[in-house]
DNA sequence: AATAAACTAGTAATAATTACTGTTATTATA
DNA sequence: TATAATAACAGTAATTATTACTAGTTTATT
């Protein structure tokens, strides 16, 4: 029951979260927040996106390439990841019949128990095509 | 053109990884090898494992919590991690299908190409689902 | 056997993240 | 509104995973 006190620099960080489409790294919050806090900690970034994770209020984004991004955008919705220049982008479509289906079809001759599954895209994002073309 | 030479060290690490079900780390490799070579360092391994992946010996398997495990079985094939235990276990069916409905599905409305997904499923693994009933 | 270069061990360096500590900001309450 | 309790902070140190470096060793070629 450990109360939670409101802070400036959370809030700021969660503003900017959800201002952005494209998903942040811990980093990258650190160099935006640091303009309004010039004295805002590295420690304090982690802290506090870890706090929004854990309360729901964004999602921590694993890329396969090991790198960790933030969303703001707490909907489900499946990532892809350019090749090229590593930008995640969201993709727009409804996978859960997808999900669904291989969930089940994963689950035969499983003796444990399938809760879940993520799905990561990857490929050529459409910058990164055109200025290849 | 650079040639390849053969070297204990590799040759220990890829039988190792080809013997295991179980997605050793490069510090489980390491331990392991250990015994055989004492003196093998930890640095070594890394190339190596690094080595195989490139060389299609063996597969990298970057874990939705950040960890990272090796595969010596390099047949495409799906993977679950316990939500528990973190034990990562291969399911055996063929989720191709999906996939390219996913791919499908995904590259409606998108600007860049989607070449391929990496879909991961987590839960509870057989183990821990006997021992928590 | 001699040579060239790939590979190794040992160690140092880097990058990302977490832990610690004394100080500050926030909230509840007198 | 002042006081008190403590959540959160800044600054820094520590940890973890991985990569880079270098002098010496192993492997393959002549
Ligand atoms: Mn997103
Ligand atoms: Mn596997
Ligand atoms: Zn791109
Ligand atoms: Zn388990």
């Amino acid at each position: 029951m450990a109360q939670i006190k409101h802070s400036r620099q959370r809030e700021a960080i969660r503003i900017f979260l959800m201002s952005r489409k494209d998903h942040p790294t811990a980093e990258a919050v650190y160099a935006h927040v640091k303009e309004e806090y010039p004295n805002i900690s590295l420690g304090t970034v982690y802290r506090n996106l870890t706090f929004l994770v854990d309360n729901g209020e964004a999602i921590k984004v694993p890329c396969d390439d090991g790198s960790v991004h933030f969303d703001g955008n707490v909907e489900p919705h499946p990532h892809f990841q350019c090749r090229k220049c590593g930008a995640i982008i969201d993709l727009d479509f409804d996978g859960t019949k997808c999900e669904n289906a291989l969930n089940k079809a994963a689950a035969t001759d499983f003796e444990g128990i399938i809760e879940g599954n993520v799905t990561f895209f990857y490929g050529i994002c459409p910058e990164c095509r055109r200025e290849n073309s």
